[in-house]
Parts: C-alpha cells; sequence; structure tokens
DNA sequence: ATTTGTACATACTATTTAGTATGGTATAAC
DNA sequence: GTTATACCATACTAAATAGTATGTACAAAT
C-alpha cells in the first residue's frame, strides 16, 4: 500500500542519494552543484526540490547513504558468508579494493568531515565500526589484545590508502602489492 | 578617492600560495573562492588579479608550493641531518604527524587529483619521490628488495592514514599507539 | 623629483547558483 | 472513468562569483 514500485522515469530519495555519493566521489562536496546533478539524472530541479527542502538536507541523505552501502552493508554481506577469521579479513579487504563497492567517495567523505560535523561524526563512527569487526577476526587468529589492535590498524591504513593513493600499477602487479602487504600484516613471519 | 591611511604589507606570489594551500586544506578546490581568499588576506581582487590572470594559474601555484614544502622541503632536512635509517624513517614519519609540516592539504590535493590532470601527476610524483627515499632506509636495514618495498608500502600507508583518518584520542595515546604501528613495520619480530 | 614597476582599491559586467512559485503529468487507488 | 498523490517542468528571484577596466599608492631606481 505504501511502498511503491519505481519505474524508470520516476525517481526516488535513494537514487537521488545514490547519484549524489556518486558525483560526491568525483568532483567532492564544494563542486557539487544541484543543476548538475539534476542534468545527469535527466530531470530539472522541481524534481530535486520536491525531494528535499535544500541542499543541506540532501547532502544529509547522501551521507546517510554512504553510511549504509559502505559500511553496514559490507559487514553484512562478509557476516552472512561466514567463514574463518583470515577469510572475513580478506574478504572486507578485497571489497574495499575489487570496485565492488564504490569507494571513491571515502575521500571526499572524509574531506567534507573537516568542516561537517555530521560527516565528521560518520566518519568517525564508520572507522569505528569497521575496525571492532577487525578486532575480532584477528584476535581469533591467536594475537593478543594489543597485536590484534595493532594488526588492525595496519590493515584498516592499508585499506584507506590503497582507496586513495594513485595507482598506475596493472590490476595484476597491483593486487600481487596488495596480497604481500596483506600477508605481511596478517600473517607475520 | 580614499586615500590609504594604513601602511600593509604587500604580498608576494609565495604568500598567497601559502595561504591558497592553507584555505585549500581546510575547505577544499570546488570551495576555494577568490573572495574568500582576498577577505582572509585582507586584500580585493585587484591585488588577486595582478598576480594571477585567473583562478587556475593560481591553483597551478598552489599546486607547486604544496609540492615544495610537504616533499622536498621535507626530504631535504632529513638528510642534512643525517643519521641512522631507522632514524631516516622516524623523522619522515614524525614530520608527518606531529605538525611541523602542515598535512592537512594532502586530503584535498589527493581528491582534487581525481578531476585535475595537474594535481594527479603532482601527487603521482610525490608518492613517488617519498617512497623513493624510503625503500633504500629499509634496504639498509638489511630488507631484501621486495621485503623494503612491502615495509615501504605499509609505512607510507600509515604515514598517509594517520593524515587522513579522524582522531579523538590523546596525543599521548596516539603517539604510543602509533609507535607500536612504527615498530610492527620497521621491526618486525 | 621624476619615472618606473609592483601591488592594491573601486566599481563594474556576465554568469552561475540556491531556492521559490506555480502549474503540469504520470501512476496508483478508488 | 475520477481523484489523490507523487513526481517533474518552466519560469522566475536574489545572491554569489569569476573576471575586467581603470585609477591609485608606494618603493626604488634614475
Amino acid at each position: 500500500m505504501v511502498k511503491m514500485k519505481n519505474i524508470k522515469r520516476r525517481l526516488g530519495k535513494e537514487q537521488w542519494a545514490a547519484h549524489g555519493l556518486k558525483m560526491l566521489g568525483q568532483i567532492g562536496v564544494g563542486s557539487l552543484r544541484i543543476d548538475d546533478l539534476c542534468r545527469h539524472l535527466k530531470v530539472t530541479k522541481g524534481s530535486f526540490y520536491w525531494h528535499f527542502k535544500s541542499r543541506t538536507e540532501f547532502l544529509n541523505a547522501v551521507l546517510e547513504h554512504w553510511k549504509q552501502t559502505a559500511t553496514f552493508d559490507i559487514i553484512d554481506r562478509i557476516e552472512a558468508k561466514g567463514g574463518l577469521p583470515q577469510d572475513k579479513i580478506l574478504a572486507l579487504f578485497d571489497e574495499s579494493n575489487s570496485g565492488v563497492v564504490d569507494f571513491s567517495a571515502e575521500q571526499a567523505i572524509r574531506h567534507w568531515a573537516k568542516t561537517k560535523k555530521q560527516a565528521a561524526q560518520a566518519v568517525f563512527y564508520i572507522d569505528d565500526q569497521r575496525m571492532k569487526f577487525l578486532i575480532p577476526q584477528f584476535r581469533a587468529l591467536g594475537f593478543s589484545k594489543s597485536e590484534a589492535e595493532t594488526r588492525t590498524r595496519l590493515l584498516y591504513s592499508l585499506i584507506i590508502s590503497e582507496a586513495i593513493i594513485y595507482q598506475k600499477e596493472k590490476p595484476a602487479n597491483r593486487r600481487r602489492r596488495q596480497r604481500q602487504c596483506f600477508d605481511a600484516i596478517v600473517f607475520p613471519a
């Protein structure tokens, strides 16, 4: 009754948010113009301002969408799949770099967090959630509490950096290099 | 018509670039407005457009300033000081996190690199320079070529992440945590 | 003291942009 | 069918913004 199917042409809030997140990742908050967004979605501002009362409200929706898709959904998928601790760790690492999930907005949002408190809170919360997921996996591998925290930090730093540092490598080379870094963290000699 | 009563200090290109870089780190390229920059420097656009023929040209100058201050100057200082390999590595790590050098623009520029080819080239070049500095230090510590590259990557990822991941820790705690990560990379058990 | 070149102010234009007002259209519910 | 609601277009306004034109102030060299 309440739920309504989305037919091709007409857009819902989620689709606006999804496209907003995509643009955010490409050009950043400061450059995100409503006109451009509308042009990209082939609609006009009349539509935009029906869904959102302001640019700010829209950006908040984008932020929520990011929290959901770039963290909760990923962790849910991994937990549902199950497996050994090292498999879960590897799964998180892979999802972050295989383009399955769009990590291009990470950078933009982290920078955005410097000026917007809401973005800062979201980023802090998300970092915490992701690391809280990783720590028990390392503990299950036999690392001490302190060691598990350190290894989590190292791996999380690697994940973030891989999403941020510009690479010119061929995919195969990159994967081999990433694997070496991964092993150095998860399976220290 | 109004006479100038106050003697103001006049600005050079470097000072414009330095303030530009500072603003860039705070708000990002997309939000960097010339009017704001002028207001911040307490001058008007007449001055700005005397030094730079356009916003784009100004941003290029900012980029050059970043390359100089955030990389070349740092490496020069460390090399001048000398010391053991592990000391140089630690020095680079410390300079990146101790607020001695303003790393706040790193994020902004890396994101900027997604849309501006010149920024992308600069970032790639700078990453390469920094890692090229680190690799020989690890080799001097006895690591194999492959191992040295992996450890360099891990440390560099840590450096970038520490500059990007929002922290709420007390400085003392943070330094201890960083030290543990550092040791895990440089002095593996 | 006059000239020269650097640095800045003031006042303007053209364009872009967020947001509004209002009317139209497609779809689901009746 | 008709109606209600969700979605979108058109046409505006006011403010912001990049860039220009022109005149002024100051310091150093001549």
